[in-house]
DNA sequence: TAAAATAATGAAAAGGTTTTCAGAAATCGT
DNA sequence: ACGATTTCTGAAAACCTTTTCATTATTTTA
């Protein structure tokens, strides 16, 4: 029923090798015979076949990328670069979703190895040892990209959450005494694990009492932050400033402040982290450490597109840039 | 290099065909042969390679996506559900997303074609006739859900736009003479057209006249709705409302307002469409027309499902529930 | 117990490409 | 004008599965 190069080679009157090089661009065939198939194609509507031609080359034509969290913002822009990237090279963006779960990133990992992904990009909340040895396994070229690793062989892009977390300590001590925070889930996320060292590392190069009360944990969500600026003003009579681990968290907890008659900033400052752009258009609009999602992709992408074509990398852990940015929420 | 079921078999001491029956779970082959070759899959790590198998069967386990924004909140929960849906079945989607281009958009559908999916979901913000004839020669299951679509022979499911919008439209009546409108892009939102269609129904039931300065074209962003609320506000001063096509133009609308000490919802009410997590977290908190994501994926695959099974759908136009739901931004 | 049915296995074809190898036709150099 | 290149084309193998058909071994039936 479907249309062959088969098809289009009896009826253009030439070989399927000849079919084959005029899909290919080869130069290796006349003018004439060019766009006689070229027109029988088009006649036909032939369409080429990619699981044959993936068969035969061993190439798919296909990036994996493994993801926690379309709902967001930044994660979603990063993919959007990601993909408009791919698609200049040809390669199509084949995406799954694991929520965070482990058993699904390995279940995606199997599904990718299968489908013969030429390239992977790892952007769950976690790096579990299971899910790096299945990646390691399937030896295909692979980018990591929610954190650092400290795993030689691996590359990761990421924003430098450390330095980041570090630089808005450094602004908040600057308001206060101590502030407290909104991270991320305890266990399952490098990028709040990250951040809340760079917090530390200023709590400790103040001298400064890092108390538990201090610190809440949130799930990334609107809600969590809401819930999360509740129980950490409850807590803390004397607070003066929230770093919440992402914009959403931060937006949570201004919604609390400004239900419970809390004026922000003079009462309380609050800063968040990605910059999404809802950041701006909230109200009062919101400090935030800013990093962008087209760098993040575009770095991936063309670190990934040398790993593929085993051109040396030149660096372990690549950082894209990130910039406090003072709004309304913060004084 | 990579471990075929020849491999697979030679250790196992069976031939390709047995193996390929284990992987395939069929009842013809014996428990202690069943054992053993599964052994030695675990063993070599053998994965099954995806071309092969579905240039032999013709299937690919590809459901192509083709998207107009990552950045739309709700578009990506329906994106999710989608996924998890597919995943059951365990299809692996396959993202394209066209940014309204419709060059890129037919481009997709190109590769798509190529690749051999198994169903097209179009979710693109406009249904040109080049891109449904493409779509219509491609011969695959496919489900339109971005709007209504008048073909008898195609599938849509989405959101019944028309009622929506007239939901909107008898609620702001109420509370003033005449309302204005953030619509999407001219030609370029099929939904944007729908939700035109139900203002214009209950504009000419109660007689009022649309005037052109009511109207102003915003493209789903939040800049565009501060824009467009500036121009609204600046050509009708006794403005006493705003519907706003999508949540994001409306909290960009909200924003001009408090912006210039415009009190929501005294001097003015704004309401939304679509219902984003984020709708509730802004202040005033935004009343908009809910929709669901969850829902509407859910309905998605379900009817392409059916439709790769080549059962009967029942209905042309599906739609899936909306609720006007107000909150602070009106009164 | 012999014939018939069932269960388990293997050999081989087919699916649609790409690519190597060989060969024919055309062009070149001298 | 002849052999040597160069240009173009075709035949056939290979990629890795699934599946049909045939075959052997086992169990059932009368």
């Amino acid at each position: 029923m479907t249309i062959t190069m088969k098809d289009v080679a009896s009826k253009a009157g030439v070989s399927l090798s000849t079919v084959s090089r005029v899909i290919n661009n080869s130069t290796l065939v006349s003018k004439e015979t060019t766009i006689k198939v070229k027109k029988t194609i088009d006649q036909l509507d032939y369409q080429i076949n990619d699981s044959a031609r993936a068969l035969r080359t061993n190439i798919s034509n296909l990036i994996g990328v493994i993801g926690a969290g379309m709902d967001n913002p930044f994660l979603m822009n990063a993919l959007k670069s990601i993909e408009t990237k791919a698609l200049k090279k040809n390669y199509n963006i084949i995406y799954g979703d694991s929520d965070g779960e482990l058993e699904q990133e390995l279940y995606y990992v199997n599904m990718f190895k299968q489908k013969k992904v030429d390239g992977l990009i790892i952007m769950t909340a976690n790096f579990s040892d299971e899910l790096i040895n299945s990646v390691k396994r399937s030896n295909i070229s692979t980018i990591f990209a929610s954190g650092y690793l400290d795993q030689t062989d691996l590359l990761s892009v990421t924003v430098n959450n450390i330095k980041a977390a570090e630089d808005v300590s450094d602004y908040l001590f600057d308001l206060s005494d101590y502030f407290a925070i909104i991270r991320g889930p305890y266990n399952d996320s490098v990028a709040s694990k990250e951040r809340m060292q760079g917090v530390k590392n200023k709590y400790k190069e103040y001298n400064i009492d890092l108390k538990d009360k201090y610190i809440s944990e949130g799930n990334f969500t609107f809600e969590s932050g809401y819930k999360s600026a509740e129980i950490l003003l409850n807590n803390n009579k004397d607070l003066k400033a929230i770093f919440a681990f992402n914009d959403q968290m931060a937006i949570g907890a201004i919604k609390y402040c400004l239900d419970n008659k809390i004026k922000i900033p003079e009462e309380i400052s609050i800063v968040g982290f990605d910059g999404i752009e809802a950041s701006k258009y909230i109200k009062p609009t919101l400090s935030t450490v800013f990093q962008s999602g087209n760098d993040l992709g575009s770095e991936i992408m063309e670190n990934l597109l040398k790993l593929m074509a085993d051109e040396n990398v030149e660096n372990d852990n690549i950082f894209i840039p990130h910039k406090l940015i003072i709004r309304e929420s913060s004084i």
